[in-house]
DNA sequence: GAACACCCATAGGTACTACTTATTCAAGAT
DNA sequence: ATCTTGAATAAGTAGTACCTATGGGTGTTC
């Protein structure tokens, strides 16, 4: 099965479905990159000219920010735009958008440092929960990290480390854990993206994603929790040397 | 200055403000706490009579339950209320809505599993960065916690103990760490109104939080740590014996 | 002259209607 | 049995008319 993509998948990267998707795309992204600086106001009106869309259209992607609180729309005044404070940031929305604009580095720092948090713990207890199907698949998952890392291939690296982790943070059978799989996969994404110039993983990290899937099988959850923080902070490590 | 309430935090729980919001406040519970299963259709024409309200307000509503990942709305079908693996149960709203509900204590244990993992690496990142008056603020809401112990005050209780993990994840200095700190507050809430039975707080718990505002005081980052790390793990025993 | 109350212009909020478009389901052709 | 085609349906979009809260300006009062 090819990785089948429903249409909300697209709707969110604002490329299929309604008009509305289509405007939260281009204003989204311009907010939470910091081109509306906080305190902006964006007048209702003007948004519906400039997209040229239908006030219904604006107002729908209006909400959705006001959800995701990015903006404020207050009566005879428009819509602010309100400090990054207050702004959701476990979105994953909002987390595409920032990661998308200009302090990406700073993103993935903050990002990284709660995965440093939160995947020593899910690994730890997903050494006491995994089914054997997802011990199995870890396995697999981390021999094919290595064995892509032999052959340089950054591309296939990075999608068996997401899944990788994917799997660990489902297999704690925590559901908050499950749900920062999407989180994580961004933050990888975008470490690969950002430096291209390398041309190999680390092997070490591979090693430790190996002990890792080897600490889970054995149901062993102190030395899987020690070992992903590990590769945690050895990501945090990198981050900071590449990006001061 | 007492608290001052912005005219969001009123809407969003559905009091003032837009009809949208009020839609959105019995629809939205009622999709969290299951009343309406994953895989329910409703028809956009039916809330509309169900609510009296006019379709441009439904419309909105659905638009950021779709934003939250609770629903999706597609033509020629309806709005189909989503499995709960896709909800985004990081959107305070959504833990509200299912604290909120009928399985609360399951709720209440895999948001306190996740303070287990951030809490404690949040108290050590404090002891790094917080400001001297944010380590006064601590020693401050410490002391406060013990009297209102004492006094067996749990209401006041209550209040310090949100404040001070609240500064806590703000003295991190991790903008996502400090945006749990709606999360903890809710869970506190949850929790207090859970076992309203005791009559005071557990004594040891009160020691441990003055010991962490010493430790983030002193500078002592792995005292901070692994002291944060007994609250929560004590919060998450507790958990355990009261709803198993 | 400062504080207060009042009024009005404004911009979002709501409603209603007409129309468009994607999608499903089913009937009929191959 | 499978594919094509078409009609029914329900959401999506547009535009308009009207309601309502509210910020700021005006005028009055002490």
């Amino acid at each position: 099965m090819p990785q089948q993509e429903s249409p909300r998948d697209q709707r969110e990267r604002g490329e299929g479905g309604g008009l509305h998707s289509r405007v939260l795309a281009e204003l989204g992204p311009a907010i939470a990159s910091g081109e509306h600086p906080p305190g902006t106001v964006l007048r209702i009106d003007d948004l519906e000219s400039r997209y040229g869309v239908s006030r219904t259209v604006v107002r729908e992607a209006v909400r959705v920010l006001e959800a995701m609180h990015l903006v404020e729309s207050r009566r005879r005044v428009g819509v602010t735009v309100l400090r990054t404070e207050e702004w959701n940031v476990f979105d994953p929305a909002v987390i595409r958008w920032r990661l998308a604009g200009a302090d990406r580095s700073r993103q993935l720092k903050s990002l990284t440092t709660l995965r440093t948090a939160v995947e020593p713990v899910a690994a730890g207890l997903a050494a006491d929960a995994a089914t054997p199907g997802q011990c199995r698949e870890l396995t697999v998952l981390a021999a094919e990290m290595a064995a892509a890392g032999r052959a340089a291939d950054l591309d296939a690296y990075l999608v068996h480390d997401i899944a990788f982790h994917r799997v660990v943070l489902e297999a704690s059978g925590n559901e908050m854990f499950a749900r920062l799989g999407d989180v994580v996969a961004e933050v990888l994404t975008g470490r690969t993206e950002h430096h291209v110039m390398f041309t190999a993983p680390d092997p070490e990290a591979v090693t430790l994603h190996v002990r890792v899937a080897e600490a889970v099988r054995a149901r062993d959850a102190v030395a899987a929790e020690s070992l992903m923080r590990e590769i945690c902070v050895g990501a945090l490590r990198e981050l900071d040397i590449l990006a001061p």
